[in-house]
DNA sequence: CCACGGGCTGAACGGTCATTCAAACTGCAC
DNA sequence: GTGCAGTTTGAATGACCGTTCAGCCCGTGG
């Protein structure tokens, strides 16, 4: 029996990361359960099987996703030790990759999702509330910490993890949409300076945490065709570990 | 025939309002071309007839009210001379409000969907980046006359327009979405504490500009509950001018 | 070995639209 | 008044897709 709850808690992971992938690749709305079935490698029938009905998948799948993304966000952080390199780190997770293929971009694809639907859906609301609140606190509290710490100067955190985070979606927005103007590195750039400023830290001391760390050097590359983009196969999402 | 061209125009662009409407208030998946015909007071044939099919009419809708909303915006502060009343008054109008049934809020959520669209659909994509680019060359146009003028300190105009119409956005989102934390008087609030300190003047000097001045003095109001909301019956839309 | 029950499926059902069409209507031009 | 071009509609069409269902598969417990 054991076993048998464990396949199936399997199955609906398998199921919700289907649909996760094919919202990001075909929007909510061309979204067919018969795409999430055959991704997921079963059927239709076996997805409503798990799932009361198409409206209660979505959802579900919705904030799946992005649950996921702050899970795993926050546990990397927690093992950075100096607070200016917790917060480097943050932001440089938050930014999505303007290639696509990337599964932070469709994480981000999801968010957008997920702010159509939050006005016509209670429990979804009630999710991206959650989520964008523990985002904020999550910044709060490192700008705390890195106070304590003297690295840090004089601000209201919460305030400041306001301003930051609605700045972040902003530009997350436009890397999102390939906007040619605002580039991944150039969204970097714009958010370091901006919490060196005003936290009061030198964004070039943090470079090295980043994972493309010219970023910083290479001002607002104009040049935002990413290449021809080599079509990686392959799964395009990495297997979870289990639970 | 110049009549006949006018009156198709006329429907036209009334379908383009209803539809605009229906959008904001069942969202883009769950709109019907039967309830925009109902609200354009005409039969879904004819919807049809004006334009080939519901995919085209919903791109056209969503950059319709975007368009419409930019247009209007732009207009009303090339009255105003001051360069900071004119931010503050862009600021202002930029900001939703936080109860439902407001016309800048449809034009909010419109946005919001238009996003969404905006990755698969390129006419849709060229539309949005063409708004933004504008809407940041708005803002960066009034940096510059303030320069210029000696009402603002030195900053690089573009940099700014591009940090400051992200935060907005990223703040509007979450006054669009009933998020508790953040009250349209707060994002005001914050919008011009954000610019004041960024171009050197007092936010308090700006406050007689606004439609609800006490924003400024309101410091971060957590009583978000907006009441019991009295649907206001009448139109949702103001009667527009014929062109 | 047998039976039970959860997991799973293919096929069928039924409703909901987008889209088409033939016909009616309107007002303008001649 | 006649005809024409543009406009409007109600009804018909047909595809698509969520959902249901009758039954099969298979591991487990007795």
């Amino acid at each position: 029996m054991a076993g048998r709850r464990r396949l199936s808690e399997a199955r609906r992971i398998q199921i919700l990361d289907a649909a996760a992938q094919v919202i990001g690749r075909r929007g909510l709305c061309e979204t067919r359960i018969s795409d999430i079935a055959s991704v997921a490698g079963t059927s239709s029938a076996l997805v409503l099987y798990y799932f009361e009905s198409k409206d209660r998948l979505l959802a579900e799948a919705l904030t799946y996703a992005d649950e996921q993304f702050y899970e795993e966000t926050t546990a990397g952080l927690s093992e950075v030790k100096s607070a200016r390199e917790r917060l480097a780190r943050l932001v440089d997770l938050s930014c999505p990759y303007d290639r696509p293929g990337d599964g932070r971009l469709d994480t981000w694809l999801l968010w957008l999702e997920l702010w159509n639907r939050s006005p016509r859906d209670a429990a979804v609301a009630s999710s991206r509330r959650t989520l964008d609140r523990q985002w904020r606190e999550e910044i709060a509290e490192i700008v705390r910490d890195g106070q304590a710490a003297g690295e840090f100067g004089a601000v209201d955190a919460d305030d400041f993890a306001l301003r930051f985070a609605s700045l972040m979606d902003g530009l997350a927005v436009l890397v999102v949409l390939g906007d040619p103007d605002v580039s991944r590195a150039r969204m970097l750039s714009v958010c370091l300076r901006e919490a060196g400023r005003e936290l009061g830290f030198d964004p070039a001391d943090v470079a090295g945490i980043l994972m493309d760390p010219t970023a910083l050097t290479r001002r607002a590359s104009r040049d935002a065709t990413p290449g021809p983009s080599s079509a990686a196969p392959g799964p395009r999402r990495a297997a979870r570990p289990a639970r």
